[in-house]
DNA sequence: TTTT
DNA sequence: TTTT
């Protein structure tokens, strides 16, 4: 009926980016998200959360996020079912997103490559939508 | 980060209640959330969500919500990983709910049972929660 | 950059469709929402959150929900700014819903208006959806 | 019954910190949030939407956060209402922010003032919480 | 009264 | 292992 999540959260590595047979881009990605209060030895735990995105907004995370980068993600949960090789059944559970925002700051072009790690000063939190135009 | 998860959808079993070694009581079930497109066969599928509540909240559902039932649960998406005996590390997602709405009429008092299915008239989006008396 | 609101309430009155010049359908109406906590004297009061619909799914709204009726909107907090008949500048804020869900069961077929309060024994939670056939 | 928003957008101003009679600080800002789509002369707008924040995150949030600043906010939309001097009855619209992430790099230490724009490298979407050691 |  |  209704189903709504949103996460910030840095990603654990560079985005993947295939294509479905019939063309369609997929990127996917796994979103380390801080949760807001320690374990019983002290330390800030994290969810890891996989997230899939599709056609254009798949290919603008494929350029704009690499490992460490900070994002948003708007999107709802669902759950995939496949039986494994070992005849066992399997649950998948990803983040759908539909939308994500790029809050790390742009790369500087430095030269060197996108996932360098520290980034030269730059704008961000900048807009990066599919939704242009739409206005309802 | 942030991290927030917002459903609504049905149960697909009563409650289950249990209690932690030092007192906590904390219930489990799972959501039906019916998605809002059809798959290539025409059929509207759901996902099947797994939630966790916590102390009095768990109390309250064990009571309030069984199979069938309507809720809207608003929490966060929570990753816990184990070790199966298989030696195979697995992966747990579920929402820990931190606040549960009770979306269906309450169930009319003619004797039988919690999950009787057709329900009486009733009262429903009823106010139950732990917030009260809480301004900011 | 992100704005996204999820709400639950009543409808304080039947919904108002209307129609722009270029025939889109825009329905609006006001939800009260409960909120979870007892202000000074004891009593839970609600906040009074005007919506707005579109297109289709304005239609539904306007044949599905009537006064009194629960739904869930899921959509973004807009400002819009007007200047007043007396010079002042105003504000005008109101979720712009991308989704709604009926939660309250179907008025039963016995006769008489739609907004008749007490409704007849029926569905509810059902499927009233803009997005049937898109898988992403 | 449910209330939920969750807001990215920078701070118009820096934020306004005062304390109520019994002491409770309360901060205060206003989030531009960017829309995403374009208005009819192809510019991007911005929601202009006021947020307020109460005790120990109301301290954080006037010492981390300047005019400038990326933030999301999680809370709930509020609506109180006000007799104006004029006779004339207002309404307030709010965020109550529950949870405020701090978006921007830490300003460096270079010397100059809070809100001085360009900011030097540093951390960002780093952990300000006030929900420390509180597993559920 | 509005931010990058 | 799944709900209406």
């Amino acid at each position: 009926m209704l189903n709504r999540v949103v996460l910030i959260g840095r990603l654990t590595k560079d985005p993947e980016l295939r294509y479905t047979p019939n063309g369609v881009a997929v990127a996917s990605f796994t979103l380390a998200v801080d949760r807001n209060f320690k374990n019983a030895s002290g330390e800030r735990e994290a969810d890891f959360i996989p997230c899939v995105v599709y056609r254009q907004l798949a290919e603008l995370c494929a350029n704009y996020l690499s490992k460490g980068k900070l994002a948003a993600v708007d999107g709802r949960l669902q759950v995939r079912t496949y039986d494994g090789q070992d005849g066992q059944r399997r649950w998948v559970y990803e983040i759908v997103a539909e939308n994500v925002r790029f809050l790390s700051p742009k790369d500087g072009n430095s030269g060197h490559g996108s996932s360098s790690g520290s980034s030269d000063v730059g704008t961000y939190g900048h807009e990066v939508s599919l939704d242009d135009d739409i206005p309802f």
